[in-house]
DNA sequence: CAACACACTTAGCCCAGGCTAATATTGCCT
DNA sequence: AGGCAATATTAGCCTGGGCTAAGTGTGTTG
């Protein structure tokens, strides 16, 4: 068992910044907009912490933001926010694919979409691909959930 | 989107504590015993923070330990230990048929082996063994990796 | 058996990211 | 316009899990 690797800069984004961005993108697709409200109820935290973080963010330039006004996403904002939503959308298709309950998934997926890197996502989004055309070799795994 | 679920009890072990006791047990099962300084050295963190959670590890019945003289898993730890290093080893030996870095098939493990739930592990656990019968198909996904 | 190196522990600190309570702003409605 | 409800913000706190520095045990070795 090697040791756990050096940890250098925290270059990529923490799973909490990940998931605020996630669900604000989430929002402004079906609302058109995100309220510090909004937010805090989708992730069910409070307010006040939501408006914590939402300055962080200002500040670290991944949205803009106006007290009591609102916000948009920047660009670089919004990328991180299609990245980490592309990564949840594979994810679950991967997991639905084996038949797992909904529920689940959405746990697992929850959790699991802030650790996968690049290259794992191509091979998993390549993987459910070629599934898609085995559907006996789908059964047989389907056998094995609850 | 749904909202995020709420959270109730946290009834599963924190993520921290399931790294502490896969490194005690693979210490174990390596050395015959897991000192402070080793542990230490295998997460790559301060002994002053290993003391530390042994010390919480203790207190809640996953592990005895006696000041300045060694510790040992109790059966509650050891089934836990057995429980991640299982999940760790399944999710590992899946991504390596997929043909990835070995490099990356550690970052990604490490961060997804703590949220993956028991039947999404066996669907992968038999998806696994199902690919194994599928060259073809395993080639095509092997492609598409880096 | 003294002394030294190494292992371990304690004390006190820091940061992320939650929380509540109190306060401020907005906007709607009379 | 004034007042109220909803929303947002601030202040201050807490917990988990790191850290360093300083102090304590332990065991090997001359």
């Amino acid at each position: 068992m090697p040791p756990v690797p050096a940890k250098s800069s925290p270059r990529s984004a923490s799973t909490a910044v990940e998931d605020y961005l996630e669900r604000i993108l989430g929002l402004i697709n079906t609302k058109g907009y995100a309220r510090v409200v909004d937010i805090a109820g989708s992730l069910r935290i409070s307010q006040a912490s939501v408006t914590n973080m939402i300055q962080r963010l200002d500040a670290e330039g991944l949205l803009k933001y106006e007290k009591y006004r609102g916000l948009v996403l920047t660009t670089a904002g919004e990328t991180l926010a299609k990245n980490i939503t592309r990564r949840h959308e594979l994810l679950t298709d991967f997991l639905k694919l084996l038949g797992l309950d909904a529920e689940v998934i959405y746990h697992d997926v929850e959790g699991m979409e802030h650790h996968i890197s690049p290259s794992t996502l191509r091979a998993i989004e390549s993987l459910t691909a070629q599934l898609q055309r085995q559907p006996a070799l789908l059964a047989r795994v389907r056998e094995q959930v609850t």
